[in-house]
DNA sequence: ATATTATACATATTTATACTATGTATTGCA
DNA sequence: TGCAATACATAGTATAAATATGTATAATAT
C-alpha cells in the first residue's frame, strides 16, 4: 500500500481537476478560494486542512476514502455483505471468520 | 454517500484506541503529543491536521482510506475475512451470506 | 505581434487553528 | 484514601492554512 504524503495529495487533486476538465481558476471560484491556493496545493507547497479536503472531495463527488484509496481494497460485490457484518460485534465476527476458514481449508 | 464530519473523525479515533486497549495518555506519549489534545480530538473539540491524521493512522496500522471507509469498521478482521471469501465459489459464498443474514436478523 | 488564458512560483501578510499547558471535576478501582 | 483515566474550560503559542500581489512563461487565438 502506497504511503500517503504531501505529493500524493497534490497529484491526486491535480488529476481530479484535469479529469473534470476545469481550470484552477474556475475551481477556486466554485470552492470560494483563491486560485493561487489551488496552485499551491497542486504543486505541493501547501496541504489543505481536513475540512478543506472534505470540500474538495465533495466538489469532485468522491468520498475521502476514495480519495485516499490507491488500490481497490475489496471487491465491490462484498459491499452488501460487509453492511450485514457491521451489525455483528467483534466476537460474532470472529466466529464467522472461523466458520469460513473451516470451509475454505480444502481449497488449499 | 455518508458525510464525513468532525464527529465521525472523533468517534473513529476513540474506537480505534479502545480497540487497541490503550489509554489516551499512553497513546499521546507514543505519538509525542499531549494527552489533552487526544482528548480534544476524541470529543470533537479539535480536528487534527492531515499530517497529524497520517501519524494516527500509522499508529493504528491502517491507511487513510481505511480510516474514512465507513464500511470498514474492523479493517484488520475484514481483510482476513475477504481473503478467505475469495477462496469460495459463488454457491458457497451465497450460503455464507444466508447464514450471516440469519444471525444479523435479530440485530434489527 | 499582441491580447488572452492557464499554470507556476516567489514573497509577504493575514488569519485561523493545530496543539500545548494548566487547573478542576468526576468516576472507577485497588 | 489515593491513583488512573476521562472530560472540559480557559488561555496561550506557534504553525500553517489561506490570501494578495507581482512576475514569468507557454499556448492559443486575434
Amino acid at each position: 500500500m502506497e504511503k500517503v504524503d504531501k505529493k500524493f495529495i497534490s497529484k491526486r487533486i491535480a488529476t481530479l481537476r484535469n479529469a473534470k476538465g476545469i481550470s484552477a481558476r474556475a475551481m477556486s471560484l466554485d470552492l470560494g478560494q483563491s486560485s493561487e491556493y489551488i496552485n499551491q496545493i497542486e504543486n505541493g507547497r501547501s496541504i489543505p486542512s481536513i475540512e478543506g479536503l472534505i470540500n474538495i472531495c465533495d466538489y469532485f463527488g468522491i468520498t475521502l476514502s476514495e480519495f485516499f484509496d490507491t488500490n481497490l481494497l475489496y471487491p465491490i460485490q462484498y459491499k452488501e455483505l460487509i453492511k450485514e457484518l457491521n451489525k455483528l460485534d467483534s466476537l460474532e465476527l470472529q466466529k464467522i471468520i472461523d466458520i469460513i476458514k473451516l470451509i475454505t481449508q480444502r481449497h488449499n
